[in-house]
DNA sequence: TAGTATCCGAGCAAATTACTGGGTAATTGC
DNA sequence: GCAATTACCCAGTAATTTGCTCGGATACTA
């Protein structure tokens, strides 16, 4: 997993495509104008997108793009993983001390928290976001909430400071 | 808030700190070679954690590194943040139409997202991962234990008719 | 047919990543 | 004191990634 400027720009794309997408496909153009991404990038971005299903594009006058899939059936794991492909930690491969010894303890340690941070942005979707901003009087109890939330399904216990 | 290769080795690097600097301090040439990481790289890496106080170094031979802290006061958070540094994502910093509009809301919602997962790292010390390393060392020596004692008892051989 | 917009790909400047190689300073054992 | 060892420091640099410019082709609308 990775969390880059790259997949902030497909998130902050999508969300703009969530909240401006309600009636009629949004242009490239609208969301390079919105938030300041050139228009080639995102046709990049968008491509991506696309080939995963995240993104319907339209062509012709009229046209631009819809979100593939509902609003509360993308998650934002989705989206970073579209753009910023999962790159594996196993340098170790075939190093010798590495099968099954301490040496690669902490290599599959840090996989696991990978994975778990995975799993933390695939538990929020586009339309939470949505939601959040539409609310945002209950913010910081939100916040709390969802952090505790995902504590809960992490099962990784913080220290308790 | 990033999550890139750096952040990784960083991680990684401290996690070997905290599993083998239990007696001693551990040199970077054994974390270079523990984990295959250059020499130098680490240096750098560690030159940034050492000003944040996260490792304390110790010169001469058998010198190495300790960790700054306790490995339960230390979180993954403090080692991401150390060594890449937090790049605000305020591009439209000083345009128009971005400072309480809808223009700039999908920022905003990034924001509370990067500092969800912010709080989510900083609930996650080296203490955590150290000791769900050894849970899993100690499900495998038991898977281990256990299939030597059924295969004892069994015999392992013969056919299952 | 003209205009709009997605699609597509080569190329490129800037930044970042990860490393090489040159050292210096502190500490240890002889 | 002397040599070995290790952290510490810094300049340079190859490889990769980021984000963009440019020049098109394709599909759709009017």
């Amino acid at each position: 997993m990775r969390l880059s400027t790259k997949g902030r720009y497909a998130v902050t794309a999508m969300l703009d495509l969530a909240l401006n997408g309600t009636e009629g496909p949004v242009t490239l153009a609208d969301i390079s104008e919105n938030q300041g991404i050139s228009l080639s990038y995102l046709e990049q971005l968008f491509a991506a997108l696309r080939s995963k299903g995240l993104v319907r594009g339209v062509r012709g006058p009229g046209g631009g793009y819809y979100l593939g899939r509902e609003a509360d059936e993308i998650s934002i794991a989705d989206i970073i993983c579209a753009v910023d492909e999962w790159v594996e930690f196993t340098r170790c491969k075939g190093r010798q001390n590495c099968q099954d010894g301490q040496r690669c303890l902490t290599h599959s340690l840090w996989d696991d928290l990978s994975q778990q941070i995975f799993i933390f942005l695939s538990d929020i979707t586009l339309q939470d976001l949505v939601q959040r901003g539409e609310k945002r009087e209950a913010e910081r109890l939100e916040k709390k909430a969802a952090t505790a939330a995902v504590s809960k399904v992490v099962g990784l216990k913080g220290r308790a400071a």
